[in-house]
DNA sequence: TCAATATATTAGAATGATTCTAAAGTGTTT
DNA sequence: AAACACTTTAGAATCATTCTAATATATTGA
């Protein structure tokens, strides 16, 4: 099976017709072995420069919408300006670099297991994530 | 000590000068017993409606970005289109529910000790968060 | 296959949070 | 009070994101 009918699948999957962009962003943000960190600008100078394609920011931003609400890149809580998103849709947790901006995964490995002491009745816990903000030097 | 020879005192210690707007907004930032979350929104609302004053949108960012430079509030990640803000400037966490929009602290006691396995040469960690996000039912 | 229908793409406009501008006002110092 | 420094303000500018509605493409089924 070729990435492009895998590609068509996923997007089927989700209800999506596998048009031409949609498989073009596919590429990017699937075809990867490690996590990808983008905001929408990062996304389409990797569109125009890997694979020069001209993308309008409307279908961009439905498309990446569409993901996210399919469960198939999440956005991430960061204070920026621009929103994040994460190819990596795993509860993980981040180091956020305040002097490169950098953002970096960490995984529960990484960490001890978090234990809340505090009871929620009534509510249901969706994710537990840790946010680092580290500085070099 | 009355609050506003308190304000005053805090306001000078940051090199801004004690001015009615800044005074009242300090009233409603600092003169509380419970951490205050808010947008911008919100505390120009509450301006407006306990202290009967208006003050333009211009002085409330460049004090609320004067008071986080100082680090009198902090700001706190979130998915949000609009800054969260918090009066509660130590290192803490979060619940945020996600059905409410409510966001609420948790303390160090209220979860056992995040202890990092990783290794970060060269990095300094400035803090270390979490948010939980949860749901009602 | 090909027309009918549903869905997608696009350029550009609209929106809304935040920042900027520069003119008028206030606080401080001597 | 005069001189100077800083602040407030209304409104404009900016920029990320969403919307619009015209055009294009994909799918369906006769
Ligand atoms: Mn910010
Ligand atoms: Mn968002
Ligand atoms: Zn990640
Ligand atoms: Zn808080």
């Amino acid at each position: 099976m070729n990435n492009n009918t895998h590609f068509e699948e996923k997007l089927r999957s989700a209800g999506l017709r596998p048009t031409k962009q949609r498989l073009k962003m596919c590429e990017i943000l699937f075809h990867r072995k490690k996590t990808f960190h983008f905001t929408i600008e990062d996304l389409r100078k990797v569109l125009k420069k890997k694979l020069d394609i001209k993308i309008s920011q409307a279908t961009i931003y439905n498309t990446i919408n569409a993901f996210k609400n399919k469960g198939y890149i999440k956005e991430i809580s960061l204070n920026s300006d621009k929103t994040y998103f994460d190819t990596n849709v795993t509860n993980h947790h981040h180091f956020y670099n305040v002097t490169t901006n950098e953002l970096i995964d960490f995984h529960d490995k990484d960490v001890e297991e978090i234990k809340l002491r505090k009871n929620l009745p009534g509510k249901k816990i969706r994710s537990i994530e840790v946010l680092v903000k580290v500085s070099n030097k």
